[in-house]
DNA sequence: TAGAACGTTTAGTATTTACTAAACAAAGTA
DNA sequence: TACTTTGTTTAGTAAATACTAAACGTTCTA
């Protein structure tokens, strides 16, 4: 016998699996996974007692689905506690995500690679012609594929309204 | 001044921190980074002299990085080094990761997603009417999400050539 | 103003991860 | 057969991460 207490476990700790295979806590899935099977907003503290995890814990992975636009917080008028509820919307929190993603460390990574490319065209250090062009031509390539990302990602995060018509058409491109 | 070596180390220190960006370890960048600016294959014991990483640390590095088609091997006749090469075509590349990335721990969660709404579907558990409705709702849209997202890895990784010019053509469709 | 109700921050801990050092395996060479 | 040369695997370790427990700060209420 299947009890409805276990067919939403079974859910969350799908989601769980998923935020982890995604490099995000594992509590942070469960956490959106409550959330999302829930009519209704949650308090911290009903997080707490529906997920096992501390006040801290809930606390801080809470604001991080926050900033990613995966929950929001909804208050109550003449109650202090916060509460929050899932966005059913997940193409709208992908561009949230794609947005936070700027000027992030990705950025200041790929921008060492715009650095020695500049170093090398600007004559810097003492290589030879031939290995000079070979280092430039690697480099360019590799700048071109993340320049491809970067607008990409761009495009995405810029449309008004990201929806399954818009993936199926991007789809539709690619087959 | 700007030596030949502090060229190439800053350019092997961004692919690390790129590396690190994406969820993987800091030296599988660095490895990557140090074949992609040498113009010939390079041996274990060469990565080890370029890199300061153990023999150890370059074989399973190397090993994950040959998986998704980042470097190849390649052997020399009357050598039994095995000597590796970076891939020069990135969209090669994110090709073999997304085939690759088929019937793993991500397919696994998102199995759980399936069975909870069949679960919901064949009727178990004791919800009522509405709350029953309520959650085959929010599950099929989760569902559906996760199947367009699959769909697109999977046109993308079934492409014959996926180049440049297709990754321009899915951008213009998205602005 | 004291106390209660919340949420956040901090200090400490357990777990995971990525590495080193060294043993090991395989396969050629003397 | 013993010895070298190569790559892999394993046992142990250092560092990062995600959590708990508890202190703390703030804001409302009596």
């Amino acid at each position: 016998m299947t009890t409805n207490t276990q067919i939403k476990q079974n859910f969350i700790q799908g989601m769980s699996g998923i935020s982890q295979f995604w490099g995000f806590p594992k509590a942070m899935g469960a956490i959106f996974g409550v959330l999302y099977v829930s009519a209704v907003p949650l308090s911290l503290d009903e997080l707490v007692e529906s997920t096992g995890l501390t006040k801290g814990a809930i606390s801080t992975n809470v604001r991080t689905l926050t900033r990613m636009g995966l929950i929001h917080p909804v208050t109550k008028v003449a109650d202090r506690k916060d509460y929050y509820e899932a966005e059913t919307d997940f193409y709208k929190s992908v561009q949230t995500i794609l947005k936070g993603r700027q000027n992030s460390e990705f950025d200041r990574a790929i921008n060492s690679v715009k650095e020695s490319l500049a170093s090398l065209e600007a004559g810097e250090g003492s290589f030879d012609k031939k290995e000079r062009a070979f280092l430039i031509e690697r480099l360019k390539a590799l700048q071109d594929f993340f320049d491809a990302i970067d607008n990409m990602t761009r495009a995405i995060s810029k449309l008004d309204r990201l929806g399954i018509n818009t993936v199926q058409s991007v789809i539709k491109i690619l087959k």
